[in-house]
DNA sequence: CAAAGATTCAATTAACCTCTTGAATAAAGT
DNA sequence: ACTTTATTCAAGAGGTTAATTGAATCTTTG
């Protein structure tokens, strides 16, 4: 069959794409680039690898078309090449936590309130922010806000969260979110909040979902 | 941070997932598991690998939790876990497709034609269905077809299309699948109704995300 | 043009994956 | 119980990938 090379070749191609995705460093390379496009330096640094270990996995993702880098200045900036790949990687999220009997058991060990925060989709949020009726926090560090965030919300890392408890409404609903599903920092926003008395809630997924999901956004500083 | 340590442990589950899909032969494997279940002799010849080979891979594919086999007398029957599978290999195939350059020029090398022969939406395809306006054509072989189909589909591998062409409507419309958006069969048959004066389209993807979506599906020998 | 900073390249070693081969199970038929 | 058939296991050669180190390249700044 003339069918079977090509397609070979094909899947070839598929399989380098999905071998580029089998390293936790790159996951978490490409889960901080769906924030937000970064230097090397800022990339090795957030994800604890050396400049040059962190440099090879980039280009790594580079060849296989997932990322790709400009110069400026000194620095090389690398960012997605595309939104798809953010659906990619929540497929292969939910394939590995329907599937993986492990996953299940770090996210219960974990995030043993994961269910009890009951998340807040992305639809019904929207909708509570036309009617005005919610406050949403942004819980990721203020870079990342910086970058884009969702119409009207609050930067409000974990860390500053004491001191700045009076900006928020006491007799409003709270929504907070971070970087993604398995990012801790909502969790902790609010669980705090809610020790204090405010009504809050976690919204299911992040910023990139909600970005790739083509809703809204906003740059506090159009760089 | 707390947060690193499941984390890390997190990803690193995925990135085993993703590793056991960097194979081409393990995704040859997975898309006719996705057509339907298969001992490992079936898989074997299908895909040219050596038994104690595709043994080897499906027991990587099973360790990642992708697919799960149970015994039947002799043999050992694999299958899909889950049908997120397809979405996640659909996920896969559209970055690889837009990012890497090499597929485009491997499809416009052996699929010239993709483009002329407009593919009918699934969606598309439900209403004409509904309308009574098409006969659905099915090329896959015929274990595959048994194993499932579209509904009032006929099935009609290219090999048997010349002497069973006054079986087909000459003044009704074809519309002719496969296994899925590389699989070449659905290409022949089209190109071949067309030269014989048939009105005939391709449907886009094929039987499995046919399948996925949660359309309806009809068996031939419920076995 | 020299110096410093950011990134990449090159070379090394260790770890891992792939395919093959032949032996070992497991179930069914004789 | 023995043979056959289908699959899995175990071991080894050959190749690929990962992390580390130090040197090389490219860009801005003095």
């Amino acid at each position: 069959m003339s069918s079977q090379n090509p397609k070979r070749a094909i899947l070839e191609q598929f399989a380098a794409v999905a071998r580029a995705l089998g390293s936790a460093h790159r996951l978490d390379l490409l889960e901080l680039l769906a924030q937000t496009e970064r230097s090397v330096e800022e990339l090795a640094g957030l994800t604890g690898l050396t400049i040059a270990n962190a440099s090879q996995h980039l280009q790594q993702l580079r060849r296989s078309g997932l990322v790709e880098g400009r110069r400026e200045g000194k620095r090389v900036i690398y960012r997605l090449t595309d939104s798809e790949i953010v659906a990619l990687l929540g497929s292969l999220r939910r394939v590995a936590e329907r599937n993986v009997a492990a996953v299940e058991k770090v996210l219960n060990g974990y995030f043993r309130q994961r269910d009890k925060l009951e998340p807040v989709s992305r639809k019904e949020l929207l909708r509570r922010m036309r009617d005005g009726l919610v406050t949403v926090v942004d819980a990721r560090p203020l870079d990342e806000f910086a970058a884009g965030h969702l119409p009207g919300a609050i930067s409000l890392p974990p860390r500053q969260l004491k001191r700045r408890l009076r900006e928020l409404p006491a007799d409003q609903e709270i929504v907070a979110y971070c970087r993604g599903p398995y990012c801790v920092l909502s969790y902790e926003v609010v669980a705090e909040l809610r020790a204090r008395g405010f009504t809050a809630f976690r919204l299911e997924d992040g910023y990139p979902e909600w970005k790739a999901a083509g809703l809204p956004v906003e740059n506090s500083s159009p760089a």
